[in-house]
DNA sequence: TTAACAAAAGTAATTATTACTTTTAATAAT
DNA sequence: ATTATTAAAAGTAATAATTACTTTTGTTAA
């Protein structure tokens, strides 16, 4: 156990890019510093990787802590590790994203964590690197949702297509054609109709729909071409 | 400088997966274990990340040190971290690949070193989750060759199209059609073809090609579909 | 009863992909 | 010299996917 030097070890921690959707809007949710550096400035969802667990585990721990939730989808993003990216002191950081459906994490432990969710396009300054960390996450997430229909860890379980193009623009900050997406998600055949409309947006009502199973979204096809 | 609790500090590697062609073949360069454990098992390019130093740069150090190369293209993979995947010890370890040519870098210090190259498929047996690692770079290296070109780091500066296709056979392990190939590849406007042949593979010879200029092989179009 | 509205369905033009066939340019054999 | 041989290079036609639309539908509110 011993053979390796341990002389030169590192402070590993992990931040969490942690992405939610409510009123038509994709969110962060972070955190007000109450420690310096930066003390006051809005960060993400961080911390320390403990001497047994592996970094998913701790990224894991962190956010089920947070939000009361298990059964996170949470995806390694990359390793933020030059010496000087955090001021307080030398430290590597794994970043991970997590989709969570706001509704139903626990808003009081949220809040008493001193935390809020921000929509994505406007955002506080962040603290140190985790701007940059934020742009890598979403770079990953439209990666993610280029072949995998995303709204299940988002939405609620009930939704309309509608509400599902709508998340895509916001993942992909533009706007998708009604009738081409409409086709496209169909045809992936991972969606069930139900006999159910939402009539507060149109005069005719859009179906509701739900995922079939818990497979059912992962695709080796193509669903948007980035 | 001292805020932070160091004492839960973790060794910190990188492990780099280095790419190479030659002879047709797509190869791995891979050290011969002088140290327990798994002495004499095969593993990847590692090292130290050292307290002042990115995993970046720890990673392209280890590597130009040993082949005597600079401006590699290295890209970071992913993560490892299980608190019991090296048997010697807590190690946490950041993945990078790396292309290279074979034929530009130092044979000898390689030698020295007691490296080898090693087709990728028929590797050695490789030592704690390295084989796991080699299929994450290779995904990764799929992604990237499915956007930019990437022969400019693995093949000679003077090359055929059927060559270029070899190499892309290779990395997508896959026989792509030569004129469908060729018909893409060109229209990516990336090579200059050259007024010279390479006459040893057919009867009417195939011309030679070069990349037009560093950054011509950065597309935002997609060349391969995965 | 009708106007209004987005949902949902349909369509036609364009572009991309795929699976081929044909032609070409050189060498080697006759 | 002529011809056979070879893979390179070019060409093609069918199919599939994408895009930019238009039309129809079902429900509510005026």
């Amino acid at each position: 156990m011993l053979q390796y030097d341990f002389r030169q070890a590192h402070l590993v921690a992990i931040d969490n890019v942690v992405f939610g959707y409510d009123q038509g809007q994709l969110k962060l949710l972070l955190f007000e510093r109450n420690i310096e550096p930066s003390k006051g400035g809005w960060s993400l969802v961080g911390g320390w990787v403990k001497p047994d667990e592996s970094v998913e585990d701790a990224a894991y721990r962190v956010l089920t802590n947070i939000t009361g939730l298990s059964n996170l989808f949470m995806e390694q993003v990359e390793v933020f590790s030059k010496p000087d990216r955090d001021p307080g002191g030398r430290v590597i950081s794994v970043v991970f994203y997590a989709l969570i459906d706001i509704k139903a994490h626990d808003h009081q432990m949220v809040n008493q964590y001193g935390a809020k969710w921000w929509p994505v396009n406007k955002l506080p300054e962040l603290i140190f690197d985790h701007g940059v960390m934020k742009d890598a996450a979403l770079q990953r997430l439209r990666i993610k949702a280029s072949r995998d229909l995303v709204g299940r860890d988002l939405l609620p379980a009930e939704f309309t297509l509608t509400q599902l193009r709508n998340l895509y623009n916001c993942i992909f900050m533009k706007e998708f054609d009604p009738g081409n997406f409409r086709k496209k998600i169909i045809s992936l055949n991972a969606l069930r109709r139900l006999d159910k409309k939402d009539l507060s947006e149109s005069k005719k009502g859009a179906y509701y729909y739900k995922f079939k199973n818990k497979s059912a979204d992962q695709f080796t096809e193509r669903i948007i071409n980035i």
